[in-house]
DNA sequence: CCCCACAGCC
């Protein structure tokens, strides 16, 4: 098998010098530490694709000039750029370099796999450190929480804690953002105990940052807001996370409020260095805080002085929530006229919000020309389909409805469940608001939430 | 000369 493994990397050495064909003529000439800081000049100027060209080109022609710390500067720029091959060919050099010992190069494997969603590479990479120290640790959590999987993040945390390794604060950090992800208020209570009893943990602001972020998505914005008032420093980070937590919870005027009280700081501080501007996730904080009060005017404005006052450029997701915004108070028309304007192509999220409020507003017409925009986007989701069969349901018009429910059925889209109840085998699609069984279902996944909640304290070691 | 982190639309 390890004639088989080394016999590919051999080939995939081969093809990286093959695929080599500079554009521009590099001085190769170098000893590693000269040749690392030329690398590290390419990264810092984002030149990521100038790094590899570089690479390739030392490694052909003074291939005593690469070092471990080369191939880190390497595999950084195909992490950044989520350059898969290149990745790997850096993977097979740094074997066939005889690199393989090395923890930072392996801790930057770790992140590549992770940054190209390989989380199964990454755990293969992290397995094979011999002696594994908090930061291969950190990456490996990072990775689980990057590729949305909170639950396996904060299982491999009490994995380390069991290893008896003290968890830095970047460890505490991304176990907390876990937490968040997960609703794992106990858990992370224990994470803030723990910071509590280290005096070198409490003045990190990230740290804070992420404890206050636990708090909000956890429920407890109480606890979020103590945090927040008695922290002396606060970055956009914290002011961010505190206004999108009242949002979030409905909290729409204290937002508001909040992102006043931003902006009236920012004018207390003569000097530049401390200054905190908002910035567009801010701002959709703020148009969240809009669109769940209804505010459609403060909202409008809000947007106007995101682009005029602060010079940044609306995206997906503050069209998105402007769109939203518009639905919500009824505004069908003006929604749909927003999205034509807008610079960036709409994605499903935008037209799906608008299928929402043509639902609500029992408007067919547009729901069927929405719902056809959908389909040449995302032609498997079943929702839409469900979303406008309701449409036709609440006007009654049943045939309609049973002929888009027996092209869905035909369809069998994946992610689409069903739920024995008795004799009956119900079908429970997602966004089927009228549907008998949700109601039931809801219950038992609030059941469940308890139950994994409970099981988030942490174990008797 | 090196490796890990915080806020986000449905």
């Amino acid at each position: 098998m390890n004639v088989k493994k080394a016999s590919s990397i051999q080939r995939v050495i081969k093809s990286s010098l093959r695929n080599n064909q500079p554009k521009a003529k590099f001085e190769t000439s170098l000893k590693p530490p000269r040749a690392n800081h030329t690398l590290k000049q390419y990264l810092q100027r984002n030149s990521f694709t100038r790094a590899i060209e570089f690479f390739r080109e030392l490694l052909r022609q003074n291939p005593s000039a690469v070092d471990s710390y080369s191939l880190v500067f390497v595999l950084k720029a195909c992490t950044r750029q989520s350059l898969i091959v290149e990745g790997q060919q850096g993977h097979a050099t740094a074997k066939k370099l005889g690199f393989e010992p090395i923890i930072f190069l392996q801790t930057c494997l770790i992140d590549f796999y992770s940054a190209t969603g390989n989380v199964d590479s990454a755990y293969c990479v992290f397995d094979e450190i011999h002696c594994k120290n908090a930061i291969c640790w950190t990456s490996l959590i990072t990775a689980y929480v990057d590729n949305d999987m909170p639950g396996k993040a904060l299982d491999m945390f009490k994995k380390m804690l069991m290893t008896n390794l003290e968890p830095d604060q970047v460890t505490l950090t991304i176990a907390l953002t876990a937490c968040a992800d997960l609703g794992a208020l106990s858990m992370g209570e224990w994470i803030h105990s723990y910071i509590c009893r280290e005096n070198v943990l409490r003045d990190d602001l990230c740290l804070r940052n992420a404890l206050v972020n636990m708090y909000v998505k956890c429920g407890d914005i109480d606890a979020a807001q103590t945090l927040f008032y008695s922290s002396s420093q606060k970055d956009v980070f914290t002011w961010t996370s505190m206004i999108v937590g009242h949002a979030l919870h409905g909290q729409s005027l204290e937002a508001l409020d909040l992102f006043a009280k931003m902006k009236q700081a920012n004018g207390n501080i003569k000097g530049c260095k401390h200054l905190v501007v908002p910035n567009d996730v801010t701002f959709l904080g703020v148009l969240m805080a809009c669109t769940h009060a209804g505010m459609v005017e403060e909202g409008k404005r809000q947007f106007k002085s995101m682009v005029q006052d602060y010079e940044l450029r609306p995206r997906l997701p503050h069209l998105g929530c402007m769109v939203d915004l518009l639905c919500r108070a009824g505004l069908l028309e003006e929604a749909h006229d927003f999205i034509s304007q807008m610079q960036v192509q709409p994605n499903a999220v935008v037209w799906r919000t608008l299928l929402g409020a043509c639902s609500l507003h029992d408007n067919i017409e547009a729901g069927s020309t929405v719902r056809l925009q959908l389909h040449e986007l995302e032609p498997t989701h079943v929702g839409d389909d469900v979303t406008l069969s309701n449409i036709y349901a609440a006007k009654g018009l049943w045939y309609e409805k049973t002929m888009l429910r027996c092209r869905i059925r035909s369809r069998r889209a994946p992610g689409c469940s069903s739920v024995e109840v008795g004799s009956e085998v119900n079908e429970f699609v997602a966004g089927d608001s009228h549907h008998p069984l949700k109601a039931q279902i809801y219950d038992v996944l609030v059941h469940l939430m308890g139950i994994i909640r409970s099981c988030n304290h942490m174990p008797e070691t």
